[in-house]
DNA sequence: GTCTATAATAGGATAGAC
DNA sequence: GTCTATCCTATTATAGAC
């Protein structure tokens, strides 16, 4: 009785890479396996369900991730500019500068994006509320502050997607900065160079 | 020796759609089978290299579907304004509203991203040369012209990747809106509500 | 140019020993 | 909790008739 290789959030944070880089449908088993060093069954120890688990626990550990590492710490007394721009810190280092796909695209994209859909919309919104508080504080208004949230989203995402299709990763540190330019400025005024 | 049920363009047309739908890896042939009345073995026969050589043909078929119905009327003598219309029309018409998927995205996801690279870096090229065109007709500088184009494109990824992950289609129409309002806007101006 | 039939393999999943 | 061994099905791909 061999004892845990590693603990259950390391395994997560293996799968989670995998996942990122493979796709969902991507990501075979015989692959998962390797990344976290645990054959099938084991994989079938920690995640009964097979893959459709393995991806809604992975789903699951990184909303704890970001609640504990980027959602909490924005609660604090920082002044709204300071708080966008760790969050845009954090962006720029989790997708590695644009180098790293998005999790939630990749199951978006999935087959089963019907079995994902709860968590999906939910990581989604946890992400745009966040950044609609953060516009609310810094004096936008409501309609505003949600749109911008939105677009924040809208342009990371986009960014990703032209980055990996061009290979051309300038997209992704422009719209970062663009971002942190624009996103609380003040509403109907200047917004671009 | 029946005669071909469909035309070559009618089958490129019914794969362009199930790879959209399905994603690379989630269209099997089966399915590729299904969506165009042919069975595998008289899919290889159009298709020797098997579904990589779908996903290549298919790109190439919507290349040139772009450069007949898009891109080419782009080369007439309407306004600036009113081309930037037409494409933004089009856009909206072929994701419908956001409810369909980026074929040069679900390529740019694959497994085999390796083997689409350059046919999918030249299709987002061709595609912001267009923009970018319209923008220094429209009397943009050169740099802020490839900003805008790369922004466009980054939107309207992003916006696709927002709609599936959250169900709620309005970002889309919200960004579109907002790109036909922004995109030819004078540079160092008003841009945002 | 389309078909039926089949091969060959990879995929997800399970049983049961230790 | 991890392993070896196996199962079953889906998947890609090919052969060859008409």
């Amino acid at each position: 009785m061999p004892a845990p290789i590693l603990s259950k959030d390391e395994v997560l944070d293996r799968l989670l890479n995998t996942f990122r880089d493979r796709g969902y449908e991507g990501a075979s088993l015989a692959e998962l396996s390797a990344a976290t060093g645990l054959v099938k069954s084991s994989l079938y120890h920690y995640f009964p369900g097979g893959k459709q688990d393995m991806a809604e626990q992975v789903m699951a550990h990184l909303d704890r991730q970001l609640a504990a590492n980027l959602y909490g710490p924005l609660r604090s007394a920082l002044s709204p500019a300071k708080k966008l721009g760790a969050m845009l810190d954090a962006i720029e280092a989790f997708y590695e500068g644009g180098r790293k796909a998005c999790l939630f695209e990749r199951l978006s994209a999935s087959v089963d994006r019907a079995h994902f859909r709860r968590p999906l919309r939910r990581a989604f919104m946890v992400w745009m509320d966040a950044i609609e508080a953060i516009c609310l504080e810094a004096g936008l208004s409501k309609a505003v502050a949600r749109v911008r949230a939105e677009d924040v989203v809208v342009r990371v995402e986009g960014a990703l997607i032209v980055c990996a299709g061009t290979g051309d990763y300038s997209v992704f540190a422009r719209t970062i900065k663009d971002l942190r330019a624009s996103v609380l400025a003040p509403s109907r005024a200047a917004h671009r160079a």
